[in-house]
DNA sequence: ACCTGAACACCGTTCAAGT
DNA sequence: ACCTGAACACCGTTCAAGT
């Protein structure tokens, strides 16, 4: 579940620490930013900050692997929904709490768009996300819900959007991106409208690589 | 036209100087990213870096500085699009415009979210911004193209989503934001579909000036 | 007024010395 | 194997000395 890009098994003490140093991480960038230091993390997880370095080859890292941890959880609150009885509703319900995740996560998940490309363990996470995505479009598509041509990569990638469309007035008004992605779902659910220029990019699916879990 | 934080009148080296920083800063950024170094920039300028803190405060500033002739740039563009026939494409064509100008000068407009919120020299161009896309919006409507409970501002944030959305994979599908857009548009046409939760958020219009609003 | 670069403070990162 | 903090390099920012 939780994305391991250890290959080896860690020591008691190091496996406790490492994910002491990524719940410290995780809440202080929360409530402060992604600018707080390093330092001032392993001071809170009372430890040197040479540990931090141990665990996590640089800040970059650190960060990707909160915001792995924030994606594989996305994916399996969007893997419960599959049960779901409507489906074209559970697609809407994931949605809106892909950007829930978001709004209690600002500045990681904003710095995880741009260490997102080439980290490897974000590009894994996603592509798993992209998975639990498509099997509920994919339900959705067959129910008639939603356009045929749209993807669950193209959900993955338009949640975002609301949610960033929302953010410059998130402190004003905090709920303005459900506005947003209310126009967003009407789109998606116009079975009227032109097909939509331009291919959905295709990424290699969870299937063919890394044993990503079951669906559909 | 230009994002004048400067009440006083520059001597003629300065004033030079200044836009020379600006546009050698512009280019450097979007070209390697904001995270290039102050001293680097004044380098390409041929400037001491003392120079660079002499006309903006800080580096935050600088880069507001080249969002603000950004904004600027955008809200000119849809200004000459109010002559145009059709009200709604000259719309469409407006958000177009937006992305294509956020794609550009990627590293900058992300910069500038954060920073944007608090800078009174973005917060002025992003209402003058807001302004324009209001009379090219209400055009819209009033044809009869768009649904009737969007204002200016909420075309605005969603050009921003559009882009925002395509981001991660801009590097390897450039044009992918075309595709997110013709959602967010279809969207925006729905004339049929219910009316949008959540008021848009209403923000001083740019009649009254800022004389900043204090908040914490 | 304006420009400059040395000097300062801070932060990410490394590493030799410790358990 | 893992932890630690002193040491290093780099960068934003300041400021006294220059024109």
């Amino acid at each position: 579940m939780t994305a391991e890009t250890q290959p080896r098994r860690l020591r008691a003490d190091a496996a406790r620490n490492r994910r002491l140093l990524l719940d410290t991480a995780a809440a202080t960038f929360a409530e402060y930013g992604t600018e707080v230091s390093i330092a001032e993390i392993a001071r809170r997880a009372g430890l040197g900050k040479g540990t931090v370095f141990r665990h996590f080859a640089n800040k970059d890292e650190l960060i990707a692997a909160i915001v792995c941890d924030q994606l594989d959880r996305l994916s399996a609150a969007g893997t419960a929904l599959l049960d779901a009885v409507d489906p074209t509703s559970a697609l809407l319900e994931f949605m809106t709490l892909g950007v829930e995740v978001q709004s209690r996560d600002r500045s990681v998940c904003e710095a995880g768009v741009s260490i997102g490309v080439g980290d490897p363990g974000i590009q894994a996470a996603t592509d798993r996300l992209f998975g639990t995505a498509e099997a509920l479009t994919e339900r959705a598509r067959r129910q008639g819900g939603i356009r045929d041509d749209v993807t669950g990569q193209d959900v993955i990638l338009l949640l975002r959007g609301a949610y960033q469309a929302a953010a410059p007035l998130a402190r004003t008004v905090p709920e303005l991106w459900r506005r947003y992605l209310a126009v967003i779902a009407d789109g998606l659910l116009s079975t009227t409208a032109a097909p939509l220029p331009r291919p959905a990019s295709t990424r290699p699916r969870p299937t063919d690589r890394n044993d990503g879990m079951p669906h559909g």
